[in-house]
DNA sequence: TATTGTTTTGAGAGCGCTCTCAAGTAGGAT
DNA sequence: ATCCTACTTGAGAGCGCTCTCAAAACAATA
């Protein structure tokens, strides 16, 4: 049988006030009577129902973690699991609960999201959406639903979000391969996200900043996907680049396969260099020279955040942008 | 200003209770009252709050994910990100809201996960342990919590479990070897998980057999990881194995690693049968033969079996046991 | 028309908690 | 001893819903 605050009142001869008030560790109560109320908690093994708290106080401790059907092809990437970890974390640490929405078609997305998003069983939502107009982003804006975004927004001046220096992790990237003598830089893009516009926005800032034209026949798009990514490199080989930026270690991955398959060998005959720094990335072959993203810290970040604004919504949206690192390994020729 | 029960009753001119009906379907309602009712709920875009239904009606459709601390650091492995997708699919089609409990450390999941278990928040869990011993599978036993588990359990008569037929696929993976032309073969294992154990045991029954001797020193554990295949081969190089059935597809391809660094070739000098048939098989060079597992469709049937336990917990304790199909592909030698 | 049965509806209690309000109790100052 | 200010506690309302119970309305039968 369920223990109820009242019950537990009943066997410390107290009221289901007094009993409330030591679980929500107030002040004013008698150290005896505390420590009575504790030990009847204790051998009783009683727990809060969460659910009643929740009605009474109009929050219930849980946020919701929202991974759009187009991403979700693309779990296969290490990305999105290693986001979920960070905000799994950060969520045990600070007592909140989490839920996952994984959709897996545009239809089934719509039908759920509204729902969840308004039943009032969220305190607050994180979406892992720098796709470019995201449906579900303008309904909870204007909803008032408390929310961050993971990587840049659309509309930056109005939503809450964590993302990384793209745009200089491009030119991060970009420069290095150019510092090492690279001159016909390609680059292997996605488009249709923020991210990705950011990173050939630094590609580009680098390339210009060298004197170095733009060529668009050097640029070839994927989808995050290593499948993706090796089919880029197969239409990049024709144009013979030096060295290619990829988006995306996974990407990178499957770039190198075509590289091999066509008979060339990296760095020798191309260089590469990747974006993440995912494990992969370390046992690849050349070990992938790359940009850091700091991931799992990106998914505690967008929690902290997200309770910061759940606590006020009312304050102008707020960004965290958090640092890329260069990381050299095998896949470019050295300096 | 949130809308209730009560406020929509007002609206349309009926109490409380009547609109209640409506909104779960209840016979015995006057079909225009039912529709000036509906018509209030549609233009209002009122939503049931979620959570003082649970309250009232003792259920919170929403069921719990637990992945243990020790799995968590082989969340690299795409197996359990493919798990959580079937596992969400389900959930979105049979109105379930899931959420997701990831430890990293023994520690907090002790501290988490009898709070959250107790919490009435979740109406059942879906427990990702086929570890031995595990310590969370009797407490939820012992509190009459409804949950299944995905793995063989302990002590299977006593808990709902989902598995797939790992004996069968140890014994099907040795024997497609031993088919064609192997007779030193040897297993990268993993320790300590029934599923572990189950495909020793099938690969012992193939090799019984055959009339081949079982050699202890032709097996190796490691622990999921591809960097725990790798070291798990190279240990197994100075026995010369003809062949190796690795229990995972991520360990194999650490496995062919290491086999390719040591200057040797799969499958002319080693050959290698994975299991899990994950996506990076297809994508591995050479492609791995591997036997496949409905890793997704697992995921789903958890669910199912979970909410059928749900809705009567008093029943004896069901299992699900899916099956596993041989795929061939390069990573062996033709018959 | 009286009676019985069925459908349709509302009132009210209750889920287990939080939070406000006011009452009771002590200790110190006057 | 009296008053004032804490401190300490309990009573009660209320969160938004479900569900039981009984009343009201209507239809069917005698």
């Amino acid at each position: 049988m369920r223990l109820t605050l009242e019950k537990i009142g009943e066997l410390a001869g107290v009221s289901r006030s007094t009993v409330s008030r030591v679980i929500n560790n107030y002040p004013h109560i008698r150290p005896e009577v505390r420590e009575k109320v504790l030990s009847v908690i204790k051998e009783t093994g009683y727990q809060p129902n969460l659910i009643a708290r929740s009605l009474a106080a109009n929050e219930s401790k849980v946020i919701g973690l929202v991974i759009p059907s187009i991403i979700n092809a693309v779990f296969t990437d290490p990305y999105y699991p290693k986001l979920t970890q960070g905000i799994a974390q950060a969520c045990n640490e600070l007592g909140y609960t989490l839920t996952l929405m994984l959709f897996h078609s545009p239809e089934e997305e719509r039908q759920n999201a509204r729902r969840i998003i308004n039943m009032s069983l969220l305190d607050g939502i994180i979406i892992t959406a720098d796709i470019l107009y995201d449906p579900i982003v303008p309904e909870l804006l204007e909803n008032g639903v408390s929310f961050v975004q993971v990587g840049r927004p659309q509309e930056p001046e109005k939503v809450n979000y964590v993302d990384t220096e793209n745009v200089y992790g491009g030119e991060l990237a970009t420069e290095h391969l150019i510092k090492v003598g690279y001159r016909r830089i390609a680059q292997i893009a996605t488009a249709k996200n923020t991210a990705g516009i950011d990173r050939d926005t630094g590609y580009r800032k680098a390339l210009d900043k060298h004197g170095i034209d733009y060529d668009s026949s050097l640029t070839t798009y994927g989808d995050f996907s290593r499948e993706s990514g090796y089919k880029a490199m197969t239409e990049l080989l024709v144009h013979q680049p030096e060295a290619v930026f990829v988006h995306s270690d996974t990407m990178a991955l499957g770039a190198i396969q075509a590289i091999r398959e066509a008979g060339l060998s990296v760095p020798d005959d191309i260089a590469i260099i990747g974006f993440d720094d995912l494990p992969p990335a370390l046992l690849a072959e050349p070990p992938l020279t790359t940009i850091r993203q700091p991931i799992h810290q990106t998914g505690m970040m967008a929690v902290e955040l997200l309770i910061d604004i759940i606590k006020d919504n009312s304050q102008p949206p707020k960004s965290r942008i958090l640092p890329l690192e260069l990381v050299i390994r095998g896949s470019c020729r050295d300096a």
